[in-house]
DNA sequence: TAAACGTTTGACAGCGTTGTCAAACTCTGG
DNA sequence: CCAGAGTTTGACAACGCTGTCAAACGTTTA
């Protein structure tokens, strides 16, 4: 049984192959009763359009390509960070039966660019999600733009205006931590800093500037220590604080690597967390959960922002008009264990 | 500035497109001249065939398609199995320029066979790996096999003959965990059993009698408790064994999440691991080197079986052969800090 | 009533490969 | 030196769709 090509759909529903087309691809101009008569030989048919064909006669396919470099996974086995971004692309490909095309790259390598061209010159994708850190590098960017390809950043950077792109409230976030810190009374609130390569990070600490600010506490450079992301990182800005005269009662870190950190160093150092020291993280990675006291945290809304990256691209590509500017999905804050009030 | 063609090359060469085309695909019965011609005309234009109209003559693409289910995601946010297997099926599509597209598909759904059959229709992939545990039912590896496109099954199950299929030495390496265990003076060894859907669990069990009846010991039906692969059911099992007249010195649960349940459930009997009961698990989970005491665990392969199973896709949609039967991965005991000499 | 314009439809030429099949060439043995 | 077999090459038709452009059809306006 071969398979059923537009031209027997043509022929059962009276029409050219093109009106066919017209009416597969949603474009305009067809008459309603026409449109109902070639959907109803489509359906008797069980037409379905071949990809290879679409791609070639249009130069381009039904794949999202989902483009990542996760920096961390080269230390710990697993972030979570990808695995998260994936389940919300697929959901959002699923509802429109487009499939999701994965590509990790290393941004150190050299070759990133023409790696990232030819994939896609190779597989023509409707559309490429571009994930932190790959999206805050503006060569990265052009170069999947010079292709023609629609393109989604998953990324707080500056948007030039010729994309789409989706990020969180990192700073609003952590600004609205930082209060809820100081609402429970907490004077002298900590911050450990992460790798300032990465512009939500950064955010993050603008963040807990403004929550200081907004609750009339005043910054201390004491109480910042830099981190690089790591736990290892954390342990050591908190047991560098936590020995000063005048220490902190709450340390709210830029990620939650760095907080199990802080918590593993108030452990050391027989500090109880939380009657004596609070701790705040960013991520909610599965750790979060599962270490004690559980950690309060910030959940990044990663499967959202990537379900409407996809959403986006795909919208694009089934006629839609090309969206631009910045669309802010909101992280949500989760207390747990491991904040309370302050001490004394 | 056009893109280059197959003609271009042609012409640059003065051979006919056939030719070009055959060299590319590395089809035999082309003079070595000819082909070092041709070889030269491709690398002084840059050629690089165009994958869409490939895919629409030959019917294939340089796609390789990863489907899978995971249902412990379901409840745990992330197990780790997924990002495993696609870091391994990863690799090996980088090194041959392939793509890989991820498919996951809940098998409790009554339209996966359908969903399957379109997507290899759409996609159509060089390949398609099946990882477990869609890859024991039967009804889904059939669909595949029945489009004509190759696949290879990440599973323990009995091969069919028409496939290869990469699969651990589950059996093996638990007879050898529970010897270990045995060789650490244990003589009440328990063991925790898991989904009994799951096939490669299910020779978890086996491994574990061989073991016992390797070292010596009897078997004992109390010495038995079943577990639904989730923490808490590991925990309920270890109480309910743990308050035997003759409790086990050591437990093996047959995987790790259940293997902490079992730890917790010592804690929380007051018993010590590993002074008074060893724990050994098996999957290697992210939590096995978090948790105190680090679990004794086996660390299964995926990486190395999904970059196996990628490989050998891979090469048969190159020219080479198709294989069959199946290849064993082996699995890798690692010795922590859960299991240790038998009490007394 | 006809010109002018917008809407709907279709014919047909690509898109850049691979597959088929036959022609041309090369080598062997008698 | 030729028949016969194998090797190498090329012409050309698919593959199944979209893009282009022009024709046919409707509707409005003067």
């Amino acid at each position: 049984m071969p398979k059923t090509t537009i031209f027997d759909v043509a022929k059962h529903a009276g029409v050219s192959i093109k009106t066919v087309s017209r009416v597969v691809n949603r474009e305009p101009n067809v008459r309603a009763s026409t449109r109902e008569r070639v959907e109803k030989a489509i359906a008797e048919l069980g037409y379905r359009p071949d990809q290879s064909a679409r791609n070639l006669a249009s130069r381009r396919s039904h794949l999202i390509g989902l483009v990542y470099d996760d920096p961390a996974a080269y230390e710990l086995p697993s972030s979570g960070y990808i695995i998260n971004m994936q389940q919300g692309a697929l959901e959002a490909c699923r509802t429109v039966r487009s499939e999701l095309l994965i590509h990790p790259c290393n941004f150190r390598k050299k070759d990133v660019v023409a790696q990232l061209t030819s994939l896609i010159e190779q597989t023509r994708p409707a559309g490429i999600i571009v994930a932190a850190p790959l999206s805050n590098m503006p060569k990265i960017v052009r170069a999947i733009e010079s292709t023609g390809t629609p393109c989604v950043r998953m990324s707080p950077g500056k948007n030039n205006g010729k994309h789409f792109s989706v990020a969180t409230n990192d700073r609003e976030i952590c600004a609205e931590m930082t209060r809820y810190l100081a609402s429970l009374g907490h004077k002298r609130i900590a911050f450990v800093t992460g790798d300032p390569e990465h512009k939500a990070v950064a955010n993050r600490f603008k963040g807990y500037e403004d929550g200081l600010r907004e609750s009339g506490l005043k910054f201390s450079q004491q109480l910042v220590a830099s981190g690089d992301n790591s736990i290892g990182s954390g342990e050591a800005a908190a047991k560098k604080m936590l020995k000063l005269k005048r220490p902190p009662t709450a340390i709210f870190a830029a990620n939650d690597d760095m907080a199990v950190g802080v918590v593993r160093a108030a452990d050391r150092l027989g500090i109880d967390v939380p009657a004596q020291l609070s701790v705040a993280g960013f991520d909610d990675i599965v750790l979060a959960q599962q270490i004690y006291p559980a950690l309060t945290t910030i959940e990044q809304p990663l499967e959202a922002m990537a379900r409407r990256a996809a959403e986006v691209l795909l919208e694009q590509n089934r006629g839609g008009d090309a969206l631009h500017g910045m669309e802010i999905v909101p992280a949500t804050i989760k207390i747990r264990e491991s904040t309370g009030p302050a001490p004394d």
